[in-house]
DNA sequence: CAAATTTTTCGTTTAAAGTGAAAAATGCTT
DNA sequence: AAGCATTTTTCACTTTAAACGAAAAATTTG
């Protein structure tokens, strides 16, 4: 039923093949960078979450860009990103911007 | 014979129109994120530079952008960006870039 | 329920961005 | 050309985002 692609990884396993500490991954996920699947509490990255994730650090330590930067590149579906963002954290970003509006709107 | 464009401005004039410190310019200088022209020893900024460097400081003061993201969107000739950036910083980071190559080449 | 695992919190480290002060270089005026 | 004023440069410090370590809190599982 399920296929290659829906095979999901731990934050563990994921932050050792990315060369990072998990803690780095759970402060991506406060500015939704990324937002893994949740089994219970767990958090589980799909495929397209590591490969985000590697242009994303790519995009950081090689190029020099910080987190912020690569937030409003998403915020303007700037093309740079948007050529190597998986479909899901596209998704992640409209809802988050959709909330970000909608919290506006209730202020006035 | 000179249009009102053509209209320069010091280094010192400029700093506190943008709210910045002259040793922010300079130090935008060294990354070639903006190239006044010289009489002299003495810089003097064009009114696109004034308006790039608005610009700069917008999306690094109220995106949250760092310096070396908006090099890398220069590099990248990303559309964002170009719709700014004066020709003049083009220019210097296509020879910027020629040069890397170059010296990167002397080395094999 | 106890043990093990995951998440969260708190505080520290590191590096880029920005700045202040003063030394060095340059230009201007007489 | 000498002396004064201005601009540029250098050096060292401050601030903040990003990243991390350790331990407390929460949760799942055996």
């Amino acid at each position: 039923m399920f296929s290659e692609e829906d095979k999901s990884y731990p934050i563990e396993l994921v932050a050792e093949f990315l060369g990072v500490n998990s803690r780095t991954l759970y402060y991506y996920e406060k500015f939704m960078l990324v937002v893994p699947q949740r089994r219970g509490r767990k958090r589980y990255y799909s495929k397209s979450d590591i490969k985000w994730l590697e242009y994303v650090r790519e995009l950081m330590y090689e190029q020099g860009m910080n987190l912020r930067s690569i937030i409003v590149l998403i915020k303007r579906r700037d093309r740079v990103i948007m050529d190597k963002c998986p479909e899901d954290v596209v998704n992640c970003f409209k809802n988050y911007l959709m909330r970000l509006k909608k919290e506006e709107e209730d202020n006035n």
